[in-house]
DNA sequence: CAATTGATGTAATAACATTACATTCACATT
DNA sequence: AATGTGAATGTAATGTTATTACATCAATTG
């Protein structure tokens, strides 16, 4: 999936999302695309789905918000599992894998017959720069 | 904390939570608890805040849902790290400690001066019974 | 040119969570 | 017993996040 393929809603929510120094919830994407034309969530949703799904977008469930990949061409959406460090000061986001955490997530639930599907590991807290 | 020194609305969510098989959202805690003169959303995410505050609960991120802890007498609360498998057929969870999994974050946020808060392990999937 | 499929526009509603303010309760001090 | 204090509660209103429903538009293809 390149940028190149996306469409126009894709294009601007992505674009915004990767220029944004931070995590910014669905309806504040779609407060900086009003003058672009966006009027509604659906659309801030249905473009978010779709980055989502091609890997070039993150989902923070801890704090119900967005962010552009920060390495979206190393196969980032194709391992299993990302994990992040959320600054709650300046909202810095920090990505990395991490194979000998993925393994032990991996054989804690393979040992029980669980069916993994999608993982989330976020760390709140402080940054260097911050602390 | 025992669940003797709980107040009135504690005790009712907490045993709500304690019965029931699967995480509650805050507002099926409050349908369930209509009975009992609860009428709002606060009286139950007051009693949450205090019940996660004592260790006896958890909030489930990925799912804005709760569960009671599987272990409150084994000082959970003490241990920075909780894990969670959370299945998305039966709603199903199983908590989980791993200090490898813990040491290993620690030394990621040691290694970039990031201060640790609270930290989100959440494996969503289907659990052996499901299958 | 249909027919199909994916994307979009718009409105309405659902689901989750907090703010604000008044009141009551538990309990220690006088 | 009266008073003062802080924690807990009751209630309404509002704010924030996400989805459902339905109509329309655009690209692809047989
Ligand atoms: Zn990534
Ligand atoms: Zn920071
Ligand atoms: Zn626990
Ligand atoms: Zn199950």
């Amino acid at each position: 999936m390149t940028t190149q393929s996306l469409t126009r809603n894709q294009g601007l929510v992505f674009d915004v999302l990767s220029h944004a120094g931070s995590p910014l919830s669905a309806y504040s994407i779609l407060d900086k695309l009003r003058d672009d034309g966006f009027r509604a969530p659906l659309q801030v949703y249905r473009a978010l789905d779709k980055l989502l799904e091609f890997g070039l977008v993150h989902r923070l469930e801890s704090i119900n918000a967005f962010v552009a990949c920060a390495h979206p061409d190393e196969g980032c959406h194709a391992h299993g599992l990302t994990a992040f460090t959320i600054c709650e000061t300046c909202g810095q986001v920090t990505e990395f894998h991490d194979h000998m955490i993925e393994d032990r997530l991996k054989g804690f639930a393979k040992d029980r017959n669980f069916k993994t599907g999608k993982t989330t590991i976020e760390i709140r807290g402080t940054c260097a720069g911050c602390a």
